[in-house]
DNA sequence: TTGAAAGCGCTAACAT
DNA sequence: ATGTTAGCGCTTTCAA
């Protein structure tokens, strides 16, 4: 025989009170005497009674849960978003259904239609890029949603980023400034917007800044791995660089350990700054010099932004940039 | 004016047919005659409609969603476990409620019970000890529960691991036949038994087999983190170790670096055999001979376990074991 | 093959 | 301060 799962009927029974007044104690309303609420309380402790989220969610149409798109869990970079993400949720008392998207186009819709299936109250997407169709069904939702750590220049919704033109601009300058001429530009897929939009724009800029002619042989797009970066390094010799700015950090490991491994002396033959300040950074030797974008933060503010979206609160600017800083290790002079 | 959502109501008056025919063609039910079938979509096309996953859980107890515990997302080891928990989920429909526990007793039954409330299907839990409090939790909860790349010797609940007690024993016996005499054993939190009962029992039979006495000062318990492993290296070194068994990836790159880095000879003057083969085992150098545990595969295993535990169907074994293997790097001989 | 109707467990007016 | 009563949007017998 199954036993039986108690119910707020049950408690109402046995506490012989309403279901209403059962449900102002469970849901802390200040409207019931202390007598009859320690009463109901106790019935709820002698019969273990837990309320059914879902029962909730169906009659309050709020589902206290929010969705988080990811391209991938085991990236470090959107790891540390998601840790930032959960941290802030679970104080805000909202639990994450967390779907990986690969990045890729069509399971990105159909996670997303999931997630708004099972009304969530709100939204976090992360992806190096935004498919002009899932921007479609950005801008049909009504759930709040909030990019984190990911670039969309429309700014329908609402996002939280680093100055990613500022901060390619002062790594960039920073190598110039180290006696570098020819610097190289390590980045991923410039279809993106955050790399051709953004971070191509930063190197523009300091070059243009220094007075130093662009150079389109310099910049290698390729995809965020750590064997790209091995195999690249190779190339970016060849073509006489010095030095190089790198979107990420696995990518730039790759670029460091071919470096090393080829007998270049880092940072006297060859310097290298990367992005993400993950703790790569300081596991490689020598250990690299890195914008520092405060992932967990970003995170964190994101869904803080969020909450404030879902309780309709009013927001100042939705567009969020955090402060950045670059740390200086020993992959530079 | 709130635009209103479509119901199964809407749909059914529509296509001029009663709620539940519009509820078998939603959920594939063979009883619909083609045509009526073909009218209900067409009409759920035209509106729009999405079926509301709340009220479907509530009215057919099942949320096709599981919760999944895990100490902490930005945790490689645990990250990839979670990545093939999710993906093998995505395949049987299910979503993934995640959450974080830091590994702390309180907050780990507090996450499991909201996870309750909210009517999850199955549960799984990572972490790398079961409190005495979560596993009397595990024992009155009739929803399933399968442990990712966690120990409980009680075996109460769905397990999937690999043999610690092997594995740890090929590894010190490899270092062992290199003609280390005295092999450090470098672990986390000896209160947990994967270490006290699996992995130290895996080291002592090592040593046994080999005919060598067991030194407890060779025994370095310390916590899983680069920096105590950077911390360590020097009293392993004093106390005369020629290598090291160690149970973490980043607890190992530590203790690797800070050896480079005080000028000793990897793997001539000092071995090194970590555990978890991540992706950190080739990104340092030298690169790290490591136990082989399919991470993503426990994840994917445990998941699959589940499915069939949700399913009610037979289970043959539900203490799984997977195979291992020892990837030589250069970190040893 | 289809429909009617009774819930699922809870919240939220509205009354009292 | 407490109770009554509709729903929330769907699934699932049971009948037809």
């Amino acid at each position: 025989m199954e036993k039986q799962t108690i119910t707020i009927y049950d408690v109402a029974r046995e506490a012989d009170v309403s279901m209403a007044t059962v449900s102002r104690v469970v849901n802390g309303n200040p409207n019931v005497k202390p007598a009859t609420r320690k009463k109901v309380l106790e019935v709820i402790d002698r019969l273990d009674y837990r309320p059914n989220a879902v029962a909730r969610g169906l009659a309050s149409k709020k589902t206290t849960t929010v969705g988080v798109i990811i391209p991938d869990v085991s990236d470090i970079y959107f790891a540390s978003l998601a840790r930032g993400i959960d941290d802030v949720a679970t104080m805000y008392k909202y639990n994450i259904i967390l779907a990986n998207s690969d990045e890729n186009n069509q399971k990105e819709v159909q996670v997303l239609n999931t997630l708004l299936a099972k009304q969530v109250d709100g939204l976090i997407y992360m992806g190096h890029s935004i498919s002009d169709a899932i921007r479609a069904e950005f801008a049909r939702s009504k759930t709040p949603i909030v990019l984190a750590g990911s670039i969309d220049p429309d700014e329908q919704v609402g996002s939280v980023n680093i100055d990613y033109v500022a901060a390619v601009k002062d790594a960039t300058l920073k190598l110039i400034k180290n006696g570098n001429e020819k610097v190289a530009f390590i980045c991923g897929n410039l279809e993106f917007p955050i790399n051709s939009k953004y971070r191509l724009r930063g190197y523009k800029d300091a070059l243009n800044e220094a007075g130093i002619p662009y150079d389109e042989s310099l910049i290698f797009e390729t995809e965020y791995s750590y064997s790209a970066g091995e195999a690249l390094f190779g190339k970016v010799q060849a073509i006489g660089a010095t030095a190089a700015v790198v979107s990420d950090d696995e990518l730039a490991v790759g670029v460091l350990n071919a470096a090393v491994d080829a007998g270049v002396n880092i940072p006297t033959d060859f310097e290298i700054v990367t992005s993400n300040n993950t703790k790569l950074t300081e596991m490689v030797r020598p250990k690299m010099t890195s914008i520092s974008q405060p992932l967990y933060d970003m995170g964190a503010v994101g869904m803080r932004l969020l909450t404030k979206m879902m309780n309709k609160e009013e927001i100042d600017d939705k567009t969020i940039l955090l402060p950045y800083s670059i740390v200086d290790r020993q992959s530079t002079k």
